[in-house]
DNA sequence: ATGCCACACCTTGTGTGA
């Protein structure tokens, strides 16, 4: 099985190349979900990637969304996007790496509440339940992560973020739906500093504040969440110039 | 009230993000 696995949305594969291959070196994650690659599959940096030691799957679109799972050992039984579900968008890529199935998603932003993308947000948060549903049946160790955007609960937000997007109750009924499937949040497994995010906005300062969201989650099936041997943030790839506007986070396993 | 920043795009502004 995966001793630990990570999440990042990394803001172009491109820009970011050298950050993950710098993090690949020093974490050295069995395996990482990644979000946000903003190219198609052929500008995948592959190469660069096997030879850093880790297979790469994605599932790329030019410019926007493209999802990618790097692993150490080989994955299997590869799926793009939500089966049975039309999105011309690349937000999904699921694979089976050892006993673990990893189902690596980069969730809709919505824009802002009410608006067509947000339709589109809720629609989709209701399609992936509905597969996870499907999953939790065919493999019960199962990890879903990725960058949610939706900040579950009052204390993933800081307490000046003004917006509706990413907090509103409809996003968070989601998020508890996803829950009640049986799937646990694993950084709340654990007792957390207050005011942890994953996300802070490049403008205004945002990460010298600590102004930030927690958006980017790790959700286990209950086998792994009894061999959860931690989870957090780890903020040093944010304090790096040219940063993501995320950071990575990961979970071990014993 | 907007842009504040960053990224991609057959760039010289625009769409999108969170």
């Amino acid at each position: 099985m995966p001793r630990s696995l990570a999440t990042w949305n990394v803001n172009s594969l491109k820009v970011r190349l050298p950050h993950l291959l710098d993090w690949l070196e020093s974490v050295s994650p069995d395996v990482v979900c990644l979000q946000e690659l903003k190219c198609d599959d052929a500008a995948v940096p592959r190469a660069e990637i096997e030879a850093a030691g880790y297979h790469v799957i994605s599932h790329g679109q030019k410019t926007y969304n493209g999802v990618a799972i790097l692993s150490r050992q080989a994955p299997a039984e590869i799926v793009r996007n939500i089966p049975g579900l039309s999105d011309p968008q690349s937000r999904v890529i699921a694979a089976t790496i050892e006993d673990t199935r990893v189902v690596c998603a980069y969730f809709p932003n919505g824009q802002a509440v009410g608006s067509d993308k947000f339709a589109y947000k809720l629609e989709w948060l209701s399609a992936l339940t509905d597969y996870m549903r499907g999953e939790l049946a065919h493999h019960p160790r199962l990890v879903l992560a990725g960058d949610f955007n939706i900040a579950p609960e009052e204390r993933d937000a800081h307490p000046d973020w003004k917006e509706d997007l990413l907090v509103s109750p409809p996003e968070r009924e989601a998020f508890s739906s996803l829950r009640a499937l049986g799937l646990e949040d694993a950084f709340r497994h654990f007792e957390q500093s207050n005011r942890s995010y994953s996300w802070w906005d490049y403008r205004r300062n945002a990460y010298r504040r600590n102004f930030g969201l927690r958006i980017d989650h790790i959700l286990v099936s209950p086998p792994l969440a009894a061999q959860l041997e931690s989870c957090a943030v780890d903020t040093s790839p944010r304090e790096r110039e040219r940063p993501s506007d995320h950071a990575p986070v990961i979970a071990r396993f014993v």
